[in-house]
DNA sequence: AGGCTGCCGATTGTCGACAACATGTAAACA
DNA sequence: TGTTTACATGTTGTCGACAATCGGCAGCCT
């Protein structure tokens, strides 16, 4: 019965990235950090020899960022990097609000012992100084939180839903101008609380802080947003409107 | 001052589809119709012969599957048409409780005369006999339905959500039993009632509204369905569970 | 002078071919 | 005879080239 892989061997599988996948993390990356500006261009070719592959690979970044919403793509008319506004600010969050409601109600129910212990950990925000305002590692450990939550919930399709939004919440929590005092009210605050009251599988409870956090996260944002001076919507029309 | 575009010209615009949109179409038909059944491996080439077409936009099609959920796709080993569980009915009635409750209070505040007359007429299942019991055309109409709620409540993003879900609403609809009381209670009841709540703006009632609307949708499904005799997960794990 | 029509460059959609990879089979070894 | 390794096969990932299409510009007509 060797069959039963006698010891499983503790090593890290070798992810085997696609060239595809490669491709959409760097210009995703541009997207977030702000190198590609709302409203330019991406030229395929360009993007190609630029990262030195072919035109496919792009395109499928492409596809794949379309889905996500980071860029809309017309006929024969290639990529356009989406604009941020103020709309989608409350958009987003309304559409959290809903998401992050059942995701910590299922959690409560449905979260192992180990993702509760990873919880606490990332919700107490350790390994982060609070001194050296690093905009990036908050941001991305705000999102690491948050994106534990969600799988915590085990819920494939609940997931999909939040990887839709977790580049857009990522940009504009790395657009905003930051208030030092607002990290540490998040992390050592209401994340940690989060984390607390999901472990005591209290569902109710959890429900209502979890509607408090995103409230006040919310509001932060639209308070420290930069009131549409600097790059507001790329194009008149409902950017993001294609059905497809 | 031509600019104004003197006559709008009523003229439908020409939906210049791509290929792999309609390829897209094709095999997403095959998928929820069962002519591509739970489990089945569906290959690039025989695809692309049998549509006599390239590779290419078959593949477009299966990365547009794969974000629907439909197909699942593993490096180099292509992709494969997901199976119908108990539990997902579970997964995809629970997100749409927390999104179609959205959509409705947003719809409420938002949506045009034109969408809540659509909506009523829709509503009223004008145009379907429910003599001759054609599920297929049920279907579309309760889709259809549905689908105009969301377009009320102009939220991309939430749109974009329920895009994901669709196809799968769409196929256990297509899948179940049917029950030859469901359909009229459905439209010449609760649907047209749902228009109308709508159209009075009242968020609250609409919103209780569209919870038991859900819950009984649900509860009809689960009674209806095929106890897991004819077709299950076509694999052990967990389907969909790729994070991506 | 103003507006329309036809071309032109640029960019993307599609195609067929080659290379990389995963799986199943068979031979070789202990 | 059971296990391991190497090969063969089939499928997908990537590539470069061609063709369809878009937007802009110049020339023409009124």
């Amino acid at each position: 019965m060797t069959e039963e892989e006698a010891r499983p061997i503790a090593l890290e599988v070798v992810h085997q990235r696609s060239l595809s996948e490669e491709v959409a993390d760097r210009i995703r990356e541009g997207i977030v950090t702000g190198a590609f500006k709302p409203g330019q261009h991406l030229r395929e070719v360009d993007l190609a020899e630029a990262l030195e592959v072919s035109r496919s690979p792009v395109r499928d970044a492409f596809a794949q960022l379309h889905h996500e919403g980071l860029v809309t793509v017309r006929r024969h008319r290639g990529a356009v990097v989406v604009g941020l506004s103020s709309d989608d600010i409350e958009d987003l969050y309304s559409l959290r609000r809903s998401l992050e409601g059942l995701a910590v109600r299922l959690a409560t129910e449905r979260a192992t012992p180990d993702e509760l212990d990873q919880m606490r950990e990332l919700g107490s925000g350790s390994g982060l100084q609070p001194a050296a305002l690093k905009p990036r590692q908050f941001a991305e450990a705000d999102i690491a939180f948050h994106d534990l939550l969600y799988q915590a919930a085990h819920h494939a399709r609940l997931y999909a839903c939040w990887s839709m939004l977790r580049p857009h919440v990522f940009r504009f929590l790395l657009t905003r101008n930051i208030a030092e005092s607002d990290y540490e009210a998040i992390f050592i605050g209401e994340h940690a609380a989060l984390a607390e009251v999901i472990s005591s599988r209290s569902a109710e409870a959890a429900t209502e802080m979890i509607a408090d956090h995103l409230e006040g996260s919310h509001s932060r944002l639209v308070k420290h947003y930069p009131t549409d001076g600097g790059m507001g919507q790329a194009r008149g029309g409902k950017n993001a409107g294609e059905g497809r």
